[in-house]
RNA sequence: GCGCUCAUAGCUCAAUUGGAUAGAGUGUUUGACUACGGAUCAAAAGGUUAGGGGUUCGACUCCUCUUGGGCGCACCA
């Protein structure tokens, strides 16, 4: 692995003098030249006053004098200005694969110290069909659950619904007002009044009042409502869970803000007790500014006028709770962009109350998903598309391709739907607005979800009639360029997984199986396995795939892909 | 008005967080099967990284200004 060469290159710089705590290799951005490279000469020539030339050159120099160079490398030269290449021996390489692979190892390092993470994704509403916005909240957060769960921490996600605003209100007063029975209540009749009552609120200040003063009483536990409350959670609740099982986002608590309410009032009593509450018009706010802030920071606004209590405060009394519940070393949240400013004053509130440290809450923001044009995603009706009806779009696009065979299942369908949804949404940097073009999700060819899937079951079927692949048999041959570029990925692969896991960016994994999957084609269209005549070179063909394909599997997993039977 | 954020190939996105010659997909052009699945492979073309200035051995990356998008600024969530 490549800390073992960084120990290496650590060691033979202390010994030349230069005292460093580590010297830092990463993969070569000139494979031309090299695989790994070292570019530390530079700072060590800063710190000891020399030039990088006449250090590099002699760290250089002392690996080549090395007893066991062949077991690392087969050439290792010095670069100007200041750069040590590194080319590693075929020795080296397979030994390293070995040691990454045996005994049904993942090829990453799994953390030695687990903690417990919490992870706010999901995002939906109660009483809104999800929609394409809500695409990202779920696939990501699944994608980083995923991640975390590997590298051995112990992770629980939760949706975290909002089930206790507004929108509740306003559905409430739709029933009231259409006179609407309580058994006749179902999912086309939830989708059909809240888009009404809600831009109805927008054109009449009473009926928005209206359903306000319902949400407070609701919250209040007004008896009448909270059983038409019930009634509407039961009905949105298993139309979402409809969506979110289709896509395998598996939440294991389905905690809604209405959970929070009973904490509250200790939140409240917390805030108290360290004087961060104040009044201002009438509401109850905490001052979240810092003397550095460039611009003064809103308050935190925990209580209005009239008494009742806002998303700030349901999200600090969540925290509350599952601090309670679970005592996380870390909560993660999952949400749009446009919140950051919302999770900044929480986050604030919460070191200066010292429910839990700033450091120990992630806020993990994605883009906006907007259309061709640049602005946020809608439909030529204005709405934004219903997710089901994306997914129906995509599996007719799917079944019209001439090379879709025509038997396949109804699992394996959706399977291959599922890999071109979220393959095309993870490579996307977490962070960025992305363009949402239904023809970007229709493509079956270049960087796409079948593409890794096809070069999945092909590799299956090339060494299907091999049975006991064993890893020990690796020599230390390796035979073309091809080969040892599959070989080569194959190593990147724990430093690729872990800066995936520390960045919380599912996009790099999506890059890297995409890559091991181009080269993996790339070997077997240029090596053909079946009719090689050498036993030991083809065994070794074999057990390179066999790993790719372990890689490949694992890896689709952590992006909550499942790979079909046939395609 | 203030703050945050973004601008990279025709289009959609990368660039291991300051390293060498800025990479993929798509589109365009051209080649490859009597072989393990052609949803494949091999190759060409495509760039003054929005623009100016600065920091240094080195800048897409950091600082600064300009231009142009997106978003957010207390009783919605």
């Amino acid at each position: 692995m490549i800390e073992t060469l960084e120990k290496l290159i650590t060691e033979v710089t202390n010994d030349l003098g230069f005292t460093t705590s580590n010297m830092h290799i990463i993969k070569s951005n000139r494979p031309d030249l090299c695989d790994y490279q070292c570019d530390d000469v530079f700072k060590l020539a800063k710190e000891f006053h020399q030039k990088p030339m006449d250090i590099g050159q002699k760290i250089v120099d002392a690996l080549n004098a090395l007893d066991n160079f062949n077991s690392y490398f087969s050439k290792v030269e010095f670069a100007q200005p200041g750069f040590i290449n590194m080319t590693l021996s075929d020795f080296f390489i397979n030994n390293v694969l070995k040691t990454m692979f045996e005994d049904d190892k993942p090829g990453i390092n799994k953390t030695l110290k687990s903690e417990t993470f919490v992870i706010d994704y999901g995002g939906a509403n109660v009483a809104k069909p999800l929609h394409v916005g809500h695409l990202r909240p779920a696939i990501v957060g699944e994608a980083i659950k995923r991640i975390v769960k590997y590298k051995g921490h112990n992770i629980i996600g939760d949706v975290h619904l909002g089930d206790y605003g507004l929108q509740i209100g306003q559905v409430i007063y739709g029933i009231k007002k259409e006179g609407k029975n309580i058994d006749d209540i179902d999912i086309n009749f939830l989708n059909y009044i809240y888009p009404k009552i809600s831009n109805l609120c927008k054109e009449d200040e009473q009926v928005k009042k209206e359903c306000a003063a319902i949400t407070k009483s609701l919250q209040e536990e007004n008896e009448e409502y909270q059983i038409l409350w019930k009634k509407i959670l039961d009905v949105s609740v298993k139309d979402i869970r409809k969506m979110y099982d289709y896509l395998g986002v598996d939440f294991d608590y389905w905690y809604g803000e209405s959970d929070a309410y009973p904490y509250l009032e200790e939140t409240e009593n917390i805030l108290r007790e360290k004087n961060l509450l104040t009044t201002s018009e009438g509401a109850l706010v905490v001052d979240v500014s810092k003397e550095d802030d460039k611009k003064e920071l809103p308050p935190l606004l925990f209580k209005k006028s009239d008494g009742a209590y806002l998303y700030a405060s349901t999200d600090l009394a969540t925290i509350v709770e599952r601090i309670k519940d679970f005592s996380p070393d870390h909560i993660l949240y999952v949400v749009d962009n446009r919140q950051a400013l919302h999770f900044e004053q929480v986050f604030r509130t919460c070191d200066m109350a010292n429910i839990i440290a700033y450091n120990k809450l992630e806020y993990l923001g994605f883009g906006t998903i907007n259309g061709t044009d640049g602005k946020p995603y809608k439909t030529r009706s204005g709405s934004s598309p219903k997710l089901e009806d994306l997914f129906t779009e995509i599996k007719n696009n799917l079944l019209s391709k001439e090379q879709m065979s025509s038997d396949l299942s109804d699992e394996d369908i959706d399977k291959i739907v599922n890999s071109i949804l979220k393959f095309a949404d993870l490579q996307n940097n977490r962070e960025k607005d992305y363009i949402f073009d239904i023809n970007k999700f229709s493509d079956l060819i270049g960087k796409t979800g079948p593409y890794t899937l096809y070069t999945y079951l092909r590799i299956r079927k090339i060494i299907s009639s091999y049975n006991g692949i064993n890893l020990a048999s690796l020599t230390n041959n390796i035979y073309n360029d091809y080969d040892r570029n599959l070989r080569l990925k194959l190593l990147d692969l724990p430093q690729i997984f872990d800066s995936a896991f520390n960045s919380r960016m599912p996009s790099y994994i999506v890059d890297y199986v995409y890559d091991l999957c181009v080269l993996a084609n790339s070997f077997y269209q240029n090596n053909h396995i079946n009719s090689e005549k050498d036993e030991i070179k083809r065994n070794n063909w074999i057990i390179i795939l066999d790993i790719t394909n372990k890689v490949i599997k694992e890896m689709l997993s952590l992006l909550v892909i499942d790979i079909p039977d046939s395609m």
